[in-house]
DNA sequence: TCTGGGGTCCTAGGACCC
DNA sequence: TCTGGGGTCCTAGGACCC
């Protein structure tokens, strides 16, 4: 066996998932190791009572019990010395690029799954080594190089390869085959397997199929009778068997949304509308970073049961603006929500996505008189934003006395700029 | 200990058109 | 007046994942 090409198969693929462990903390802890390595550390949303909970934690934390999902205040109990940091996502996204791109040296059929994950097929990166010195080079180099752990899956197939990462954490390097299937998964509950989250696990439970053994087990036309298509899928799955491929190209996004729990319940439609005001700001600051145009707007709406319900509308022509969006989410809610009655959590969501580019040639935009001003101003603002932070401007209805008006929780670099300090290039031509 | 926020994909029903 | 069948778009909600 000194060849190394002996190491791949002859048909079938050769996919590695790397996992990044504690991403966030971790970052914080490479950022500033003087003051985070090796403390116990949680990233969490908010520090407010109502809101606080943890969505990292570092492993020191973990040893000490601290969970993702914990309320802050039970994490504090459980370790008094918690170090609690407000997330920083553009720096998760810096060192995220840069994660990827050590990956991406090995094979540009490279797949991002979210922030902290990817897959990449190295079938054909044999130069490079044997799968598992791949792997083992992957993770060194990403640890010298940027100061952050992970785990690394290998595998024939994407589901294998997940799974693999996630079985030794952190700095494991798992090989997870075929033919380990049997022996490692079959005994596992079916929640184990990705895909299966708790509400397709309970079903199965009801049919007497607990074990993923015994859902592999199963007649898949009785699994298609009880699930439909997903039938099939859990037959192969819990078989170890996945022939997706890794989509090398990272697909846009779909879908553009954001929502809050507010500090209060509210009843009043003034606060929904400032709540609304701020979203929609947020939201289409983000359309437009990304050169996107929304063709539909939902909003969400949760009372404090946590009863949700979501309310769309399709636009006759696809939208850039804060105001515009913000105009449409007040219409959905008066139409869809009986005044008075409480409201836990809003949110907006941009849908039906397009590049700007080609809905601007579809609709003949650069024809209207008045677009050029309004894009002149977006831009201005968002420049002035990404100079100041999120803070630096604020439009009238965000300055309301109420606290939900002011669900940002970012801090504010330099002064503060209200919009009577800005002034268009237009105008100061005049 | 009453449960955050950002997404994707899928389904099913209704509207509407031919 | 009552009526088929196919296709597409829109909407709402559920399930799942990180």
């Amino acid at each position: 066996m000194n060849n190394r090409s002996d190491y791949y198969p002859k048909k079938g693929r050769v996919i590695l998932h790397i996992d990044m462990n504690a991403f966030y903390c971790s970052v914080h802890e490479a950022v500033e190791p003087a003051l985070y390595q090796n403390k116990p550390l949680a990233v969490a949303g908010s520090v407010e009572l109502r809101k606080g909970i943890i969505v990292t934690s570092s492993y020191t934390a973990r040893s000490q019990g601290v969970k993702t999902g914990m309320q802050v205040r039970q994490a504090l109990k459980l370790c008094p010395d918690l170090v609690l940091l407000r997330p920083d996502f553009d720096l998760y996204r810096q060192f995220s690029r840069r994660f990827m791109n050590i990956v991406y040296e090995y094979s540009p059929l490279m797949q991002a799954m979210s922030i902290d994950e990817c897959f990449v097929d190295i079938t054909g990166s044999s130069q490079f080594g044997t799968p598992l010195e791949i792997a083992s080079q992957i993770q060194v180099r990403i640890k010298e190089e940027l100061g952050l752990p992970c785990s690394v899956g290998v595998a024939p197939n994407k589901l294998l390869a997940k799974m693999a990462s996630d079985m030794k954490k952190p700095n494991g390097l798992t090989v997870l085959r075929k033919r380990d299937v049997p022996q490692l998964l079959w005994d596992k509950p079916c929640s184990y397997l990705y895909g299966i989250g708790n509400r397709t696990a309970e079903k199965l439970s009801k049919l007497n199929i607990t074990t993923i053994g015994q859902l592999a087990a199963a007649e898949e036309s009785f699994l298609i009778k009880e699930f439909g298509v997903n039938g099939s899928w859990l037959k192969l799955a819990s078989n170890g068997i996945d022939e997706a491929p890794v989509l090398e190209e990272r697909e846009p996004s779909k879908s553009i949304g954001h929502t809050t729990t507010l500090p209060q319940d509210v009843t009043l439609f003034s606060d929904v509308s400032r709540v609304f005001l701020n979203l929609a700001d947020q939201v289409a600051r983000r359309l437009r970073r990304q050169q996107f145009v929304s063709g539909t707007i939902q909003i969400t709406i949760r009372d404090p049961a946590m009863k949700t319900i979501s309310r769309a509308l399709t636009l006759s022509a696809p939208t850039e603006n804060a105001d515009e969006i913000h105009k449409i989410a007040c219409g959905l809610f008066s139409k869809h929500w009986k005044e008075g009655k409480p409201i836990r959590l809003l949110g907006i969501t941009l849908q039906s996505l397009q590049p700007k580019q080609t809905a601007a040639i579809q609709l003949d935009l650069f024809d209207y008189v008045e677009k050029p001003r309004k894009e002149q101003l977006n831009k201005t603002m968002d420049k002035i934003r990404d100079k100041y932070g999120e803070s630096a401007i604020l439009t009238a209805g965000m300055l309301g006395d109420d606290p939900s008006a002011l669900i940002r929780n970012h801090k504010v670099r330099g002064t503060s700029l209200q919009m009577d300090h800005l002034r268009l290039p237009q105008e100061e031509e005049e």
